[in-house]
DNA sequence: AATGAATGAGTATTCATTCAT
DNA sequence: AATGAATGAATACTCATTCAT
């Protein structure tokens, strides 16, 4: 092997670490997801090794919602770019995410689980929030959107999204099942909020 | 002697505990909400008393939901009745759901939470999803709805009102900034899916 | 039994806790007297007990210094109590001190050793200490002690006489040589420190 | 080749390991002084590194206790040797041992620390027991010392020694104030030992 | 000679549950 | 119907030590 880096034992055990908790939140929820059994998925005799290379639960937690926004960020951003305009951006967004699920099931729903029992703590919650947020405004300043209060929108929907995709994630569906779903919740959510819905048609 | 119906709360100290376990819900949220927390709560000396009264962790829990949802049903049923018309109807729900916030914020986090943490198993969850689904059939065959899935829209607006409910409790704002949040998210719901959104304004 | 007092079995454990803490912390140190050894030596099957009946380790520690205190106490205040005069004083403090060793062995060990390891903040160590100050204060001022640094002599006198007890604990020696070495020592202080030596003989 | 002594600090890494566990000692105490925090104070990526040259704590901490020994013994030594007379060497032991504190404040803690929490197994203790012992004895022989069981006293001016010290380590005093205390704690020793006082006078 | 990953027992503390009274 | 003591497993985290490289 040419010139790998030193590293590469100790951040291979990282990641491979959080790849296993990423899978064991996935399974049991984040309220389950204890060092024991995460050490038991990646293979490791104990905790401590756990504990070697994290510096704590926040920690371990932090690298899994960097991993897992880093794999879902490579999937969803190059097809949210593709849309133009406010409406059809949101619509791309919804499919985007819906369609995650059957790339990456496991660390879609590991992600949600975090980002609902860190509540308010997270950086990962809030700045999703504040993204649409923000799309909401540019878009009503745009004319593309609705007047409506952008944050309460924000709020449901993204936690609609959510809800959906879980419920997709646990039902393991089909590519063409999930498009579908993906059409229809966006569908939903353009007639919830553009000015004339048919501008973000697909 | 004719069989009197034995109510979920059927005695006293049932009903006391299930108060205390709702309270401290609300307070720590579901993680946090352990037998002994409840017994402090409840003004008991110990935990024994609840594994006495109930079979099991889930057991209490499900008396806390039957508890909230029978009183949370007796302040938003009547409204719900009020209204006239598919959408209307929807449009009372959402806002009934918002302004229980205000008469009781408690029940309103604690249930929100042992739902979320509850996941699939919830009879709650699935029953009120199995309600919305099928109001948005009856109200699709009559011609107010859109068509759509509706297992997926249900899915969807359950989840961002309880997102939009519970930080509206979070943020403990008065009634008429509650009221105003009940109509903002209603009329979002309307346009999501009325055939004429015109149909359900207040 | 009668009237026997309803808290009796929880004290009696608290009180089986303590004297097992106690006999740790005498045989093994402070710094190894983890719940662990203690459970065992009050035949506990674990720890949880023990933190069941105190609020932490510093609880159960402070639970301790109380208990060897009012052991000690006890035993020597009777002792000083019959002296007269300062210097006479101090050589019935240190001798009954000393004394002390040959009737509750491992409370005298156990104690120095926890206001060994709990340095400053201990009540305990700071209250002996104003005690001996104030002690000799009140003797120059009646002229029974030399002019010197009274907090200097404290810390060097007490942490002398702690040292001899703990050696001597070790040892195990009878009562006629625990008296010879309580004399010992008290000769010694009273050379060091007062003003007319011959005063404080015994 | 000539056998040249291997000194305890054979090698650059073991000297380096010594220094930083003395440092580590004074700054946390012997009880939270773990691999993990020498290796950091150190620069060592891997506690490994400390086992590798000691066999266990036990060992490194023997190393301490003679690289503090020399330390100190090279700044007291000479000013020991300086002073004529068996109370005199003793005032002057216990007036450079004081000032030790402003020339070598970790070193002094560590030492204390060390011997404090290793109790009877510790060859240092011993050692300067038996100094002081046999330092009493001469003296006895002498004339200069009153009579007195020289084990008992060593004990506690040893002590009572350390533990004037460790106050004052505490406080980080000036050169002035530590003389003072040196001259104060002499006095008192002086007083508690010589057969005519006025002898060892500075 | 040195590294750093791995181990396994150790820490205090909390938990739901059981059981004799 | 109720108490409160007891259990034993679980929690995250730290430790000194070992070992292959």
């Amino acid at each position: 092997m040419l010139m790998r880096a030193r590293t590469f034992t100790e951040s291979g055990r990282r990641a491979q670490i959080v790849r296993a908790a990423i899978e064991v939140i996935a399974d049991v929820g984040y309220a389950k997801a204890s060092f024991s059994r995460i050490a038991k998925q990646a293979g490791l005799s104990s905790t401590g090794m756990i504990s070697y290379h994290f510096a704590g639960k926040d920690d371990l937690l932090a690298a899994c919602v960097a991993e897992i926004e880093e794999v879902t960020g490579a999937f969803m951003q190059p097809r949210i770019d593709a849309a133009e305009g406010h409406v059809a951006q949101l619509r791309a967004y919804v499919e985007a995410n819906v369609a995650m699920v059957g790339e990456h099931p496991a660390a879609v729903r590991a992600l949600i689980d975090i980002v609902k029992n860190s509540a308010g703590q997270s950086v990962a919650v809030n700045g999703r929030l504040a993204v649409f947020e923000e799309h909401f405004r540019a878009g009503q300043a745009a004319g593309a959107f609705h007047s409506f209060d952008t944050r309460t929108v924000a709020i449901a929907l993204t936690a609609g999204l959510d809800a959906v995709v879980v419920t997709a994630a646990a039902a393991a569906p089909g590519p063409t099942e999930l498009s579908r779903l993906g059409r229809e919740l966006a569908d939903l959510y353009v007639r919830a909020t553009a000015a004339d819905p048919k501008e973000g048609s697909a």
